[in-house]
RNA sequence: CGGGAUGUAGCGCAGCUUGGUAGCGCACCUCGUUCGGGACGAGGGGGUCGCAGGUUCGAAUCCUGUCAUCCCGACCA
């Protein structure tokens, strides 16, 4: 491919609505253009990175025996209505653009597509003998975001590949997982990045078990914790961890004591010169069911901790059935406009103790009589500790559970694990942190869908029962993006070689050297039959222009037809460590191809691992 | 959804306070010189100043509304 033909548009300075590296580069080297917030176009280079990941992640999946199919973007209501996850994902902070038609019946589009499947598994598996089966696709999904940003990093259009499994039973089930998991760790290998395998939350997807796989960068948007040996690693939504241990009370006694603007645990510990160890804290949420009953919730916890607000939802996941409700729309901490719709006078902020009395809450059906009273094991095993008075201005010291204050019902682990805490399975060692970009992620359904969906098959003995499914993502587009998060320098993009958008590039310093430009185009022509994706740069700017470029738009190995060529030589450079050499014409090809390989294997390599 | 900021040529920006009919750099086009590390000179093209109302003799500039984009946060008492 000539330069000169392509619609090839560099930038010399960093677009101002671009922040992280990898989106500044990928605009300034023309890979992507933005369209709408959270909407890009990806242009003829981009398009190319693209489908070098989509073919490794093929190769891998086809590997493992799962096939390629390609479901529709558009979905009728009725299918997520069917799986109770139309109105999770159309109300509130839902994520699904939805639309109606014509006829005024409502579709959504696709922001995943277990829905879809479950309904083809529905009609077209009927016996144990189809099983276990794997389809996978690769295609753009929407997803209406929050808060798009940073590129292709978290885009409201992006390109995924998502695959859903299919068995008779757990252990068959695990035994795809553990082959995903397998795929995954290949196909992050082959395509040059690194990363890390954490311990998953299964969110609103539901299901067991699920792992994620991260790529580290700075610019990650989740948070990792890991052990130094290796052998534990998790999101922190999902972590564990032993909390270090708390300092004794020194208050023995119990009583009230006058703690004027402690509304904070920080002032509240200085004043009383006492660690935030001693402390319980109770936070107060309010949890939104699809029934429209609101719960308040009051979370005691040790003045230390945070509350993992994960944990805490799935926890009043787990309870809706208490509140006659399906699943949990939304959870906030009420802020003093929300107070004000179920309070009945003015709370003690900053005060509270975990016994609040329930009259606060107004009497109406919308809204559960009693506060949802729940515990976290940090302050369930504190003894004479201080707590909040229930009144502005005060705090009482010396407390213990089941006298002064009555134990809440529920303890349960709500607690955030942090960076310095204790491993749980290994008290020696310390949890560190780490930023990571979430490209892959892997669950364990079970029979969350099918069984919502009355997908069933019929088992050896004659009976019918529901499928174990499974399902597996990775975020292509972002996984691209986070290539050139991990991969770039103060010139531009350094692609890794499996899947930069050329394999090299010639440049050509003086294109009216009718020398110069006879050698390049025949390279270019060896070179692209040889199997070596080459761009010929074939434009008439000066030589600088073209190195620069040639360096933004991060092409591994670069020729150039230079002065070299007076001794049969060009010259052959390597973009990702700058250096330079002069290779006879006749060994040009062979030479690449040797370095090409190289290249690969140096993470084909940790492959085999 | 809450808060902050910004919308002026393809990109980066100035002009706005103090109203007088739009400018700089890069990019683009033409000619000439230059040609292995983002050249130089001369000439040139391109903008309903996000949009809509209002004030005014006159609005990029002042007022109101609206749309879009980016950032921060989703408030741990």
């Amino acid at each position: 491919m000539r330069l000169s033909q392509m619609l090839f548009v560099t930038l010399r300075e960093d677009p101002a609505e671009a922040e992280i590296p990898s989106h500044k580069l990928l605009l300034r080297a023309g890979y992507i253009r933005r369209i709408g917030s959270g909407i890009y176009a990806y242009m003829p280079l981009m398009w190319r990175v693209l489908q070098k990941v989509s073919q490794i992640v093929r190769e891998e999946m086809n590997a493992t025996g799962a096939q390629e199919c390609l479901l529709p973007q558009l979905q009728p209501a009725e299918l997520w209505q069917e799986s109770g996850r139309w109105d999770t994902y159309t109300k509130a902070e839902g994520i699904m653009f939805a639309l109606g038609d014509r006829q005024q019946r409502s579709l959504g589009l696709g922001p995943t597509h277990e829905e879809v499947i479950t309904a083809i598994a529905r009609d077209s598996i009927r016996s144990y003998r189809q099983l276990p089966l794997h389809l996978y696709q690769i295609q753009t999904k929407f997803r209406d975001e929050i808060r798009p940003r940073f590129g292709l990093m978290r885009g409201r259009e992006f390109i995924m590949k998502d695959g859903y499994s299919f068995h008779t039973n757990e252990d068959s089930l695990k035994q795809t997982y553990i082959d995903m998991d397998r795929a995954y760790s290949t196909i992050l290998k082959r395509t040059g990045l690194e990363f890390r395998a954490v311990e998953a939350d299964s969110g609103a997807i539901g299901g067991s078990g699920s792992q994620e796989f991260m790529v580290l960068a700075d610019a990650g948007e989740d948070e990792v914790l890991y052990t130094e040996d290796g052998k534990y690693a998790a999101n922190v939504e999902k972590a564990v961890s032993l909390p270090p241990n708390a300092t004794p009370s020194p208050f023995d006694n119990y009583r009230k004591v006058d703690t004027p603007n402690t509304a904070t645990i920080e002032t509240l510990s200085q004043h009383l010169d006492c660690s935030p160890t001693q402390i319980v804290k109770n936070v107060l949420y309010q949890a939104l069911y699809d029934n429209g009953i609101t719960v308040l919730v009051l979370v005691s916890i040790r003045g230390d901790r945070d509350v993992n607000d994960v944990k805490l939802q799935n926890e009043l996941t787990k309870l809706a059935p208490t509140y006659k409700a399906k699943t949990l729309l939304a959870l906030d901490v009420p802020n003093p406009e929300a107070q004000q719709k179920w309070t009945v006078k003015p709370l003690p902020l900053g005060y509270i103790a975990p016994d609040l009395e329930d009259d606060y809450i107004q009497k109406s059906k919308q809204i559960a009589p009693k506060f949802l009273r729940l515990l976290d094991p940090t302050a369930a095993e504190l003894e004479n500790f201080v707590t909040g008075a229930n009144e502005t201005g005060f705090h009482v010291v010396g407390a213990n559970w089941d006298k002064e204050f009555p134990k809440p019902d529920r303890v349960v682990d709500l607690r955030k694990a942090q960076a310095g805490d204790r491993a749980v399975r290994d008290p020696t060692q310390v949890l560190q942190t780490a930023r990571g970009i979430e490209i892959g992620h892997i669950f364990q359904l079970g029979t969350k869908y099918s069984q919502a969906m009355g997908a069933t098959y019929t088992r050896e003995d004659g009976k019918s029962a529901p499928l174990v499914m499974g399902c597996y993502g990775i975020g292509v587009s972002r996984l691209a993006q986070a290539a050139v998060e991990q991969s770039y320098d103060d010139r531009g993009i350094i692609w890794p070689v499996a899947i930069a958008p050329y394999h090299c590039i010639i440049v050509v310093p003086n294109v009216k050297d009718e020398e110069q430009m006879r050698v390049a185009s025949q390279l270019a022509a060896q070179l692209n039959q040889q199997g070596i994706e080459t761009l010929l740069d074939d434009r008439d700017e000066r030589a600088g222009v073209k190195f620069a470029d040639a360096e933004l738009i991060g092409i591994p190995f670069r020729l150039t037809t230079g002065r070299s060529l007076k001794q049969e030589k060009v010259e052959l450079s390597r973009r990702a460590t700058g250096e330079k050499e002069d290779i006879p014409l006749s060994e040009v090809v062979s030479t690449l191809k040797s370095r090409l390989q190289a290249a690969i294997a140096d993470s084909a390599l940790s492959v085999s691992n």
